[in-house]
DNA sequence: AAATCACATTCGAAAACACGAATATATAGT
DNA sequence: ACTATATATTCGTGTTTTCGAATGTGATTT
């Protein structure tokens, strides 16, 4: 579904931004970061629905902005382009919106989230602590 | 109605994303280019009728894309950020789509307008010819 | 001042979208 | 096999968007 390539550069441009041009989806892209994240992660992160999360998941992944890896009954997150990160931080400043948008969420374990790498990480760090 | 401010970082990248969603604004915001075009010139070099164009820029204009500056009976609309050109090549090869969308357009006076600019510079070239 | 030109605005109907609710599926544990 | 868990999908409806058609407005010309 992406890049059929029969389209002209504006129609496949013009559907990446479309897939960008919700709060949510932008929150979600942030929070996935440069690293992975699976649904429940996102659930708890940001406190919304698991079903819109899903959906919205599904929207940027035809869009071509998420690949996804499955583990277990966990399915991970990641962005196909981290560059899409930085461009963001280009909008911001260009537009004068904040210096780093994606900074409030920088992928930290999460105490409500159960998947293993929340659980891992919480795990050792209890531990060091 | 543009940077409220009351409004979260990704309430606000969301309306400028919104605003590229579409592939005549992104023809529009292209043909633009570094320089400045009135409403007749993208007339003539997109082939859209005047009116959808107005509406289309009234949106690029309330997502703070472009300002305007009237000059008699024509206005032309320019980009407040010419960045934003940069970080359209930016997606454009981080997504594979085409090294530069931009190049098709590239502010050539044609024929078929009538303003001030595109009438002086064909008078200038025919002369140099 | 009437006509013309460049552009803006309003209106409305069809299409697209958003999103809650309910349900389905796939994997894992017992 | 049954249950629980993580996630996906379908469905329906209220809302938004899109875009053509018609009309309005401000500047210029004659």
């Amino acid at each position: 579904m992406m890049n059929v390539s029969t389209d002209q550069p504006e129609e496949e441009l013009s559907r990446i931004f479309k897939a960008l041009s919700t709060p949510a989806r932008l929150r979600i892209l942030a929070a996935i970061g440069e690293t992975e994240a699976c649904v429940c992660h996102l659930e708890a992160l940001l406190d919304l629905r698991q079903a819109y999360i899903s959906q919205q998941l599904m929207e940027l992944r035809e869009a071509g902005l998420l690949e996804t890896r499955r583990e277990g009954r966990y399915i991970y997150y990641r962005l196909t382009k981290p560059k899409l990160l930085a461009i963001f931080s280009q909008f911001s400043t260009a537009f004068g919106i904040v210096e780093d948008f994606q900074a409030q969420f920088n992928a930290k374990p999460i105490p409500q989230c159960c998947c293993p790498h929340c659980v891992e990480s919480l795990k050792t760090s209890s531990l060091g602590a």
